[in-house]
DNA sequence: GATGGTATATTGCTAGAGTGAAAAACCAGA
DNA sequence: TCTGGTTTTTCACTCTAGCAATATACCATC
């Protein structure tokens, strides 16, 4: 009886699981329409034909007097699937890109072709890659790549530039503890250092270090520190990906991370900026000499 | 005998111009197809159209032997003409978003409509502007603009952006004085502190104080800190336009960069540095407190 | 006034043919 | 080999019509 889901339904249908995660909403909860859409940023249209998709798979029930949606099972047995086929399509560019498959300039047609995208799709994929800074249209026809983070030289050029910036972040006069926020990437920090840095997937490992590190930023309430630490590390992202990392390494990391945020949530500002200096020079240090 | 010239022969003729302007080309120096192609990254098409175009317009010369152009007159002569139509395009939007003229979310065809542009020319413009960040595609149908430097607060954010910004770039361990650009921009700064920082118009002014700054950042030959200084000053430029700058102050700054630039020649990178932080300091008091 | 349900209006993608412009290849002369 | 000139190929934009998906307005119920 299904419907083949559009892309946006799936992407809603997943973002509407993570919702539920983040709120740990228990089993019948209601799941109002309008507020979903609303903290998505999509009409109820694709919310509801989300919620019907969610309802075939069990994740949701339908409320019986009244109609409308309830969570249907506990937080714990959320499967995180996102089968998001735009995201595999970027992945696989960046990834062609760094093995050197594509070279310095493309056409659109071009890209087409080889990825058998429709065009459409390839303005989707380009607006997002141009947004990250490594592809930029030419004044005629086609694309030309620019220098990512694939030199050792750039990529230690990223370091010193969160290193100007993150610590700076923390002194900002606008500077206010989101309680929340940083105690729930604590929980994540803490997990990893007490033996999950040693078992999570490269990707989990490196998507918990750069929310810790985001969400201390975002502490800062100024826009220009938080927005350009997400440039850098969208563009670590594709790097790290293929790199292996030291996992003992990596734990005391997440020791250092939940430090910072002790001394955060202790209202120890100028101490965090500190340690959070120190700790990035250390890091530095630690992913120049292991690639070296 | 002229056909109406496409956008991009005009924008690669200005683009010509002041390639003769930068290099200080003579009269009779001969201007190679492929050499500005190369540079100017498009091919011998749309070069070739902008030289019959510059040719018309006496420009440049044809050459007699062998065929080919030629600078036809000194530097002094030139005159610069953009008539960048996409640039008007954007300039318009970004106006009325500032007046409030336009809702927080629009569609493409909404700015179609309003604006008389093809699909293609507003692909261009939202391209353009959701590179500088102050529009987004939403998940579905649609766009919405995010907080500009609208707001004093958000002003007062880009400065102390820079502030943590622009001193650091000078301590990069690439940093190395490109002495060309930097006495370029110096000549500009010294011209402007002796008295034309109270004739010439508030575009000029911003365009060489704008200059002056990344040109003195490009120094530290770190991408992420060029880029990101580039992004802020394309959003101050669309609010700097529209105030009045108090002349006289203006003067002082355009003094301070000199001395900067000074420092800098003479090899006194952390003088310019400290120098540069507390230059950037004042400027933000000033703003701040002129616009209160 | 919320909320879920429903109907309507708009949007942006698709597809295909045609077209002017730009990129790329080729040529000839010094 | 370098240059300007020429030709060929490819590209992306422009139309058109049609359409599914999305946004929006409206309705009924509590």
């Amino acid at each position: 009886m299904e419907q083949t889901p559009t892309p946006l339904t799936r992407q809603v249908a997943a973002r509407i699981v993570g919702y539920i995660r983040e709120t740990a909403a228990e089993p019948g909860t209601r799941l109002v329409e309008r507020t979903l859409a609303a903290h998505l940023r999509v009409s109820r249209s694709p919310v509801r034909a989300a919620l019907r998709l969610l309802a075939d798979e069990g994740v949701v029930a339908v409320a019986e007097p009244g109609g409308g949606h309830t969570v249907a099972r506990p937080v714990t047995e959320l499967t995180v699937e996102t089968g998001d086929e735009d995201e595999e399509q970027y992945l696989r560019i960046a990834s062609d890109r760094l093995d050197g498959e594509l070279p310095d300039r493309v056409s659109e047609s071009e890209l087409a072709r080889r990825y058998a995208l429709t065009p459409a799709q390839v303005t989707a994929v380009l607006r997002r890659i141009s947004g990250e800074g490594w592809i930029e249209r030419l004044p005629g026809y086609g694309w030309e790549f620019q220098p990512m983070l694939t030199s050792q030289e750039s990529y230690e050029d990223s370091y010193r530039f969160r290193l100007a910036l993150e610590p700076a972040a923390l002194l900002e006069p606008g500077f206010a503890v989101d309680h929340a926020a940083i105690e729930f990437v604590r929980a994540q920090q803490l997990e990893l250092a007490e033996g999950a840095a040693h078992t999570v997937s490269n990707t989990e490992l490196f998507a918990r270090n750069r929310a810790f590190h985001e969400a201390v930023v975002a502490c800062s309430h100024n826009t220009f520190f938080i927005d350009s630490l997400r440039r850098v590390d969208n563009l670590r992202r594709l790097i790290e990906y293929r790199r292996t990392l030291p996992r003992d390494r990596a734990a005391v990391r997440c020791r250092e991370h939940v430090d910072i945020a002790d001394l955060l949530l202790a209202g120890r500002t100028a101490d965090a900026a500190e340690y959070l200096r120190r700790h990035l020079s250390t890091v530095s240090v630690e992913k120049t000499a292991s690639s070296g």
